[in-house]
DNA sequence: AAATTCATTCGTTTTAAGTGAACGGTTGGT
DNA sequence: ACCAACCGTTCACTTAAAACGAATGAATTT
C-alpha cells in the first residue's frame, strides 16, 4: 500500500479537479494522473470513473475516500501533537486506560484535570497486559481498567474500585435465545456500540470466542439512540440494562443474556511509589 | 508527512529490533535507519532513545506509535475491503446529530437506511460545535441539527431544511384545557425549553400576550430529557409533537394546544463536496 | 580480551516520482 | 454548429528519493 498514492487520490477526491489539485500540491497533472492510476492498479479496482473530462468517484472510490479521511486526519493529529509542546514545563499526568473501557467514564474521571492550570494529561489506550507493563515501566502514572489486579506481586500495585455496571444482550421478545451458543444469535442483525467503545470490544471478544461475527446493522455511541434502535429495528442490541429499563419493564424488549464477565467494573490501578504523583492523588481522593 | 517513513518506524517500534525489522521488510538496516532518522528530523523530535545498542521508544515515539497503529490499521482495512471485490462490502454512512434533538426524528430520517441492503450507518450524538468540527474533519458525512448555519463561511456548508415540526402544549390526560385563555394553564407546573431556544421565546410571547407567567418546574434543552420530564412529572410541557409521538399514541400524554406559527426546525448540514456520498444524496433527495 | 551483535555512516546504484510537450475527447460560447 | 478553451491521459526524459553493501564503532556476550 503506497500512502503517497492514497494521499494524492485523497486530495483529488476532495476538490474534484485533477488540474487544480495538481497546482495545489505543486506537481504536474501527469504525475498525479500516473500516481492515481498506479493506486487503482494496485487495488485492482478503479477509483474514478472517467466520464468525459470529468472524474466521478466510483463506489470503491467513496469507500477509499472514507478511509483516507480517517487516515490522513490521524496523520495531521500526529504531527500537530508532536511538532509542538514536547517540552516538559507542565506537570504531565500519563493515564493509561483499557481500550475496552468507557471513554465517558474515563472522561468523567479526568474531568477535574480539564480545568486545572499547568497540567497536561495524556491518555493512552491499550490492552490490560500492556497496562500493567507500562505501569511497571513507569510509562504511565495511573491505569484505568475493567479488571482488577490478579497474580502474585499484588503488593506492588494498588487497585481501587471506582464504579460498576451490567451489560446485556437485549432484543424483541420471542426469540429463541438462552445461551451464547444458540444459533439464533448468528441469524440476527445487531445494533452495537461503535468499535471504539468498551461494550463493543467486550462483545466482539465474546462472539469471537464462539467463532462467529455479528451481522452489524447499525452502530451508535449515544445510549438514547441505541435504545431506539434496539426497540425499533428488531435487531439484537448490546447495551447496559439501565438504558432500556422502561422497555424491559413493559416487555417491549427482553433481556436474553447478561454478558458473562462483562460487568463494567472500573478500577484505578497505581504503582505503589514512595512519592505519589500529586495530580494522581488528587484524582483518586474522591474514591477513598 | 512521509507515510513511508512512518510505516518503517511503526514496524521498528513494533518489534524493537531494527535488524530484524529490516529483514522482515526486505530492506537493509541502513535504509531503515536513514528513513527513521528523516522522520525524526521532520517531526523535530526523537522517536527512539539510543540506549547503547538498544532502541527504546521515547514518549514522543510512544505517541507516534499509537497514531501509526490507527493509521495503518485503517490502511489494512481499506485494502482488505477493496481488494476482495466490491459486492459484499457495506457502504458506511456516518451521521452526527445534535444531542438535544428528538431521537424519534433522527430515527425517522434514517428510517429507510434500516431496510437498505449493504449499508451500515453510525450515529454520533454531540454538541452543535462538535457537529461542525466533525463535518469539517470528515469524521461524519452528514449532520442533523435544530439550528441552521450562520456566520461567514456559509459557502463551505450546505444546509437543508428537512422539516418543520409543530409545537404543542402537552400534558397528562384529563386537564380542562382548550384555549390559550383557559385558566387551567395558569394553575399548572410547566416543563419548558430554556430561554435561549426559539420555542421558549415563542411560548413566552404567547403567555405574555395573555398576561400570565408559567410556573416553571423544569427546563431542559435535550429533547429526550424533555420527553421524560413531560411523561413523569405530571406538568404541562411545550415540546414538538414528534418528541412524544409514542406517548401521544398510547394516550399516556395528551396534546391540548398546538402553538400557532411556532415550529421546531430540523436541518441537515453537509460539507460542500464535489462528490457527494451516494447514500447521503439518497437520504436528502426526499427533501429537495 | 576477543568475538559477536546491532545501529549508524558513507559512497554508489537502482528505482520511483516528477516534468513538459503532445494528444484527444468534452464543454461552452458566439 | 464550429472553434477555442479546457482537462485528463500518454510518452520520452530528467531528477530526486530510496536501497544497497561495505565500513565503522559502541555495547554485550563468552
Amino acid at each position: 500500500m503506497n500512502y503517497k498514492h492514497l494521499y494524492y487520490f485523497w486530495h483529488v477526491a476532495e476538490n474534484g479537479h485533477l488540474t487544480q489539485t495538481a497546482q495545489k500540491l505543486h506537481v504536474s497533472q501527469s504525475a498525479l494522473s500516473a500516481q492515481i492510476k498506479q493506486l487503482e492498479e494496485w487495488l485492482g479496482t478503479p477509483l474514478f470513473e472517467r466520464a468525459g473530462r470529468k472524474l466521478v468517484l466510483t463506489q470503491a472510490g467513496y469507500i477509499a475516500r472514507q478511509y483516507a479521511d480517517r487516515i490522513f486526519h490521524e496523520g495531521e493529529n500526529l504531527v500537530n501533537q508532536l511538532k509542538q509542546g514536547m517540552d516538559g514545563s507542565d506537570l504531565v499526568v500519563r493515564i493509561g486506560h483499557a481500550s475496552t473501557m468507557s471513554r465517558n467514564f474515563v472522561e468523567a474521571f479526568i474531568h477535574e484535570l480539564v480545568h486545572q492550570q499547568d497540567v497536561q494529561y495524556r491518555l493512552h489506550s491499550m490492552t490490560p497486559d500492556q497496562l500493567f507493563n507500562e505501569l511497571a515501566d513507569h510509562q504511565i502514572d495511573i491505569a484505568l481498567a475493567n479488571t482488577s489486579v490478579r497474580g502474585s506481586v499484588k503488593q506492588l500495585w494498588q487497585s481501587r474500585l471506582l464504579a460498576r455496571q451490567p451489560v446485556s444482550v437485549i432484543g424483541p421478545p420471542g426469540r429463541d435465545i438462552e445461551q451464547l451458543t444458540d444459533v439464533a444469535l448468528r441469524n440476527n442483525n445487531w445494533v452495537l456500540p461503535p468499535e471504539n467503545m468498551p461494550l463493543r470490544a467486550a462483545f466482539d471478544m465474546l462472539s469471537a470466542e464462539y467463532n462467529w461475527q455479528p451481522r452489524v446493522l447499525a452502530e451508535a455511541d449515544d445510549m438514547a439512540m441505541l435504545r431506539l434502535l434496539a426497540r425499533d429495528t428488531g435487531a439484537l442490541a448490546v447495551i447496559p440494562d439501565v438504558v432500556v429499563r422502561d422497555e424491559l419493564t413493559s416487555a417491549q424488549l427482553k433481556r436474553y443474556l447478561t454478558l458473562p464477565n462483562v460487568f463494567e467494573h472500573f478500577y484505578a490501578i497505581t504503582l505503589k511509589r514512595p512519592f505519589e504523583h500529586p495530580m494522581v492523588a488528587k484524582l483518586l481522593q474522591r474514591f477513598v
